[in-house]
DNA sequence: CCCGCTACTTGATTAAACAAGGTAGCTGCC
DNA sequence: GGCAGCTACCTTGTTTAATCAAGTAGCGGG
């Protein structure tokens, strides 16, 4: 189960895969670990989700609401803004590029090391 | 084209990559520069190859050796050692598992936004 | 009244890419 | 012989982001 990934490989996803979850539904924080676990990143921890939410916040790409709970705190529901969506179409395009070139690469078999140069043409 | 404009998304793939090239064919830092561009990063830089190298070899994932070059000074040349073969494998299961949580979900067009909670269950 | 769940926040640490700059070897040209 | 231009490598500082750890609180139940 995937829990063993490097965490740098994470850097640039985790802000538009929040997009994406925002836009699929209005969330908070708590609820968003849970769903990010659910979709297989179990990895990924609060300290890791709620400063990404801060940071897309500032930059304007989500605005939040409190909202009252029966069983806790207010949560802090979020969902993307005009730009917020913008983003998540530039950053779609970039990965699923990014995606297809890596995969071209990597998912192709390690050919036998051959030729060494010794000295040079 | 495939010029990724956030770098964070190239963190953690670097590595990998570097290793796959290396498997491939024993090559040096201005080399895998050109190479990179080829299979479509056009914007990784050399500030950004030679630290990734040095970090390999320090950790043991390759090792070098220096070889005269007619056009210019001696070239370092790389190649994976038993270890990084090791990472490779690894690092390349990784990879390949999150770009298949991250794609199914991007890949998805993005839902219209439906209900907005209101008070609370 | 305290425990445990919910929910958000903050600070210190670490990793990695990037820009910019620097050193130097080699060839060819005038 | 000297300089331009390509080849090749290395370094330094800046920035971005994820992680860990810890802390603050609201709320309900025993």
């Amino acid at each position: 189960m995937g829990t063993t990934h490097d965490p740098q490989l994470l850097k640039g996803v985790l802000s538009p895969l929040l997009l994406w979850l925002l836009a699929e539904r209005e969330s908070y924080g708590y609820e968003l670990v849970q769903r990010l676990r659910t979709v297989g990143l179990s990895g990924i921890s609060e300290g890791t989700v709620y400063p990404a939410l801060s940071r897309l916040e500032r930059e304007g790409r989500i605005r939040s609401r409190l909202v009252a709970s029966h069983s806790g705190p207010a949560r802090k529901y979020y969902q993307p803004t005009d730009s917020g969506y913008a983003t998540l179409a530039e950053a779609t395009a970039d990965w699923l590029a990014l995606a297809a070139t890596v995969n071209g690469l990597l998912s192709r078999p390690v050919p036998p090391t051959p030729a060494a140069p010794t000295e040079e043409e």
